[in-house]
RNA sequence: GCGUCGGUGGUAGAGUGGUCAAUUACAACAGACUGUAAAUCUGUCGCCCUUCGGGCUACGUUGGUUCAAAUCCAACCCGGCGCACCA
């Protein structure tokens, strides 16, 4: 049992806020008030397996859950699972998922705590590296782990039982998965897991564990999960993340072109936003004279300014709104230096080989849409002079391709 | 192991000797309209070349038949299903 402490903070209003704000199901939510309430440093644990080099705003959802927890003084055990990521997790798949070799782990995990210290005070956060348990593991531990589960209790798991139906393969070592997860929670001696919906199973698996090697059951509090800004699942492959450490203008633009359905939900499970605002929000919404946009450059600028600043923010509505309302040409945007090995070149070569376009044959689409401009500046005045021909030789201007990308190109001898 | 069906572009899924760089849908991209929203309409959607023209690479892999193959044949690899084995 954990032991009083007085550093934990007591505070009603806080405790009801971490237990509802985003928070879709808690196990016992009773038995979790009532322990928040003891004064006992709690342990709460999560799981984040390093499958991609960048944490998006969905995994920030139990990200800043944790924080909350962590603002009361509740000691945050972060499992990173270098493990498990090795395993991988069949959550949020409905396909096989591949697994990730140590080296593509590695790269992943290099910039990991930096992101994470943007949510989290990671002075105070226990960190912890699956792989040092889950190797040692013998043939007969996970035989006895293995004991705690039937195969109706795995197949009865949404996304298999999907699978099983639909003759896709499942293999064993999926079956493994929430095993090892629910290992993990023994070993930390969790009092409290935190995760996404998406998690459940995997969450109750350390249930199940904790109770089998004799220690107390962890309470579960689930997330809500957010959906990427074009309304499906967020997930890099579809390219509907916002990451955490996007570029403030990127940032900034990427909430402006998310559905506006989503702005409330957005509000709720990215910001800090006091519940009054949220209802404010609500009501805004429902009235049809007013536009969503100017709510949803509220949203943007909290966004950025939580994980840039707010005077990052500030620059980034500016930003925002002299590109894109009124059509100014960007401050500091992407130059590219043509040295004289690429001099001569084509344009468009150019562009593709800065990965701007991805070929030329695009790039001569794009031409033949009137897709890219030359930007002119004369006299204070900006003029978009349309790139009709595709042979033009490399020279020094400003470009835009599409409606989101500018380039510089500055010849140099 | 035996039998059987199948493996096509980002996905789903047509095509079963030439008219196939491959119908269609979704996704994506661009243009118009907008609020860098949604919806709608239009166009594009393998790579490359100076062309409404041409070249190259692609339909699991490797060979073969043919003037010609995603399409036929063979072997191999992978998957589904049924049966057998495990009993």
């Amino acid at each position: 049992m954990a032991i009083k402490d007085t550093n934990i903070i007591i505070d009603e209003e806080k405790i009801e806020k971490l237990l509802t704000r985003g928070v879709e199901d808690i196990i016992n939510k009773e038995e979790l008030k009532k322990d928040l309430l003891s004064g006992t440093n709690l342990r709460i644990k999560f799981g984040i397996d390093p499958t991609g080099p960048k944490i998006h705003l969905g995994r920030a959802v139990p990200l800043r859950k944790l924080r909350e927890f962590q603002k009361l003084g509740h000691t945050i055990v972060l499992i990173i699972g270098d493990f498990t990521a090795q395993i991988g997790d069949a959550s949020d798949k409905s396909d096989k998922r591949p697994i990730l070799t140590k080296v593509e782990i590695d790269e992943n995990l290099k910039d990991y705590k930096n992101q994470i210290a943007k949510i989290l005070d990671i002075n105070k956060v226990e960190f912890v590296y699956n792989n040092d348990w889950l190797s040692k593991l013998t043939m007969q531990d996970i035989l006895g782990l293995s004991e705690c589960f039937t195969v109706s209790q795995m197949l009865s798991r949404r996304n298999f039982k999907e699978r099983f139906e639909n003759g896709k393969e499942i293999s064993l070592r999926e079956f493994l998965y929430p095993l090892m997860q629910g290992y993990d929670s023994v070993v930390v001696k969790a009092d409290v897991e935190v995760g996404g919906f998406d998690q459940l199973f995997n969450l109750k698996a350390g249930r199940v564990l904790q109770d089998f090697y004799g220690l107390k059951k962890q309470n579960i509090i689930t997330c809500k999960m957010l959906e990427g800004t074009n309304g499906e699942k967020m997930s890099t492959s579809i390219g509907n993340v916002i990451n955490i450490i996007d570029e403030p203008n990127d940032m900034f633009g990427k909430v402006m072109a998310m559905k506006d359905e989503l702005i409330l939900k957005y509000m709720e499970l990215c910001t800090d936003v006091e519940e009054e605002e949220l209802k404010e929000a609500e009501e805004f919404l429902k009235d049809k004279n007013n536009n969503p946009r100017d709510l949803k450059i509220k949203l943007a600028k909290t966004i950025v300014g939580i994980y840039h600043n707010d005077k990052i923010a500030k620059a980034a509505e500016n930003n925002f709104i002299e590109t894109f309302q009124k059509g100014k040409t960007p401050d500091n945007i992407l130059e590219i230096k043509i040295d004289e090995k690429n001099e001569g070149k084509e344009l468009l070569d150019i562009f593709v080989i800065n990965k701007l376009i991805k070929s030329k044959s695009e790039a001569k689409r794009l031409i033949e849409t009137n897709s890219i401009k030359e930007i002119k500046e004369e006299e204070g005045v900006e003029n978009e002079n349309i790139l009709t021909d595709t042979k033009v030789k490399v020279y020094s201007g400003i470009f835009k391709i599409g409606k989101k990308k500018f380039v510089k190109i500055v010849l140099y001898k």
